[in-house]
DNA sequence: CTTGCTGCAAACAGTTTGCAGAACT
DNA sequence: AGTTCTGCAAACTGTTTGCAGCAAG
């Protein structure tokens, strides 16, 4: 599956002439073996410590290119950051998001995902993307 | 309907202890007064056209003070400014935005809120508030 | 008179950009 | 060699904050 990653990106970046480039490689790496929802920040230092040398805009600018070649997408939780998360194929998933403790819980609703394509039919809307968070207390931060 | 929000902030400003300023007020009637969705500086440059006194800290500030009495409700689209946007008492809608001509539209689905509600409890989430946007083209971006 | 609020400007945080040198092809 | 990419630092953008003066209670 990381396997199938690289692939995609070493596709898209020949079709798009950019250069396969060492750091690319160590960015690519790194961003597939986080957890979701990394931040720019987040990667750039866990790069850095092993990889002293990387600024933080390639970091900004390669994460671009992964958008751009379908390996991530940009979320914008509450926390002033841009996160960017990875995109398994076809599927999309959503987010618990708790404000107590910042946990982001992952789930799929086969049922919503229908109701959005309805509701956008009904409004001639051609769908793209979409994002659904739901902001509440997760099981521990109830108490 | 706008005499409801004046009145409900004006309680909860008291139960705040709060003072009553005319910047608060021009603030809040500029806001009632606003389309949905209104940022920060554009809210701003319209009050600055009239009342060319009011600093826009003043706005960021009191903007916050709207979310927390309840009027306002914080959005974040993908255009790097906050927005916010009216709370109508008790429904929630949520958003189809178009990314050619940045039009939203609202629609509201209770059988998608129901279905939220049943995946928060399958997680044992306590639902505080949520979000929920569909980004595609609209009719006439479709060409 | 006391305390909170405002406007201003400076400070901040995250992100983007210009540029000279390094690295890919 | 030619051109893209990188690292650095400076620039930007949206937002927050410190503070002296102003105004509400």
């Amino acid at each position: 599956m990381i396997l199938e990653k690289k692939k995609a990106f070493s596709t898209f970046a020949v079709s798009k002439g950019l250069r396969s480039t060492r750091q690319r490689d160590i960015i690519l790496d790194f961003f597939l073996s986080t957890h979701q929802h990394v931040s720019v920040e987040e990667l750039y230092l866990k790069i850095k410590a092993t990889h002293p040398g990387i600024g933080n805009a390639t970091v900004y600018r390669t994460l671009k290119l992964f958008v751009e070649a379908g390996l991530a997408r940009e979320i914008l939780l509450h926390d002033g950051q841009t996160r960017y998360e990875h995109i398994m194929a076809g599927e999309h998933h959503d987010h618990l998001v708790c404000t107590g403790c910042n946990a982001i819980i992952e789930f799929e609703d086969e049922t919503i995902e229908k109701l959005q394509n309805e509701i956008a039919t009904r409004h001639g809307f051609m769908i793209r993307s979409h994002k659904l968070e739901i902001y509440g207390l997760c099981v521990n931060c109830r108490k």
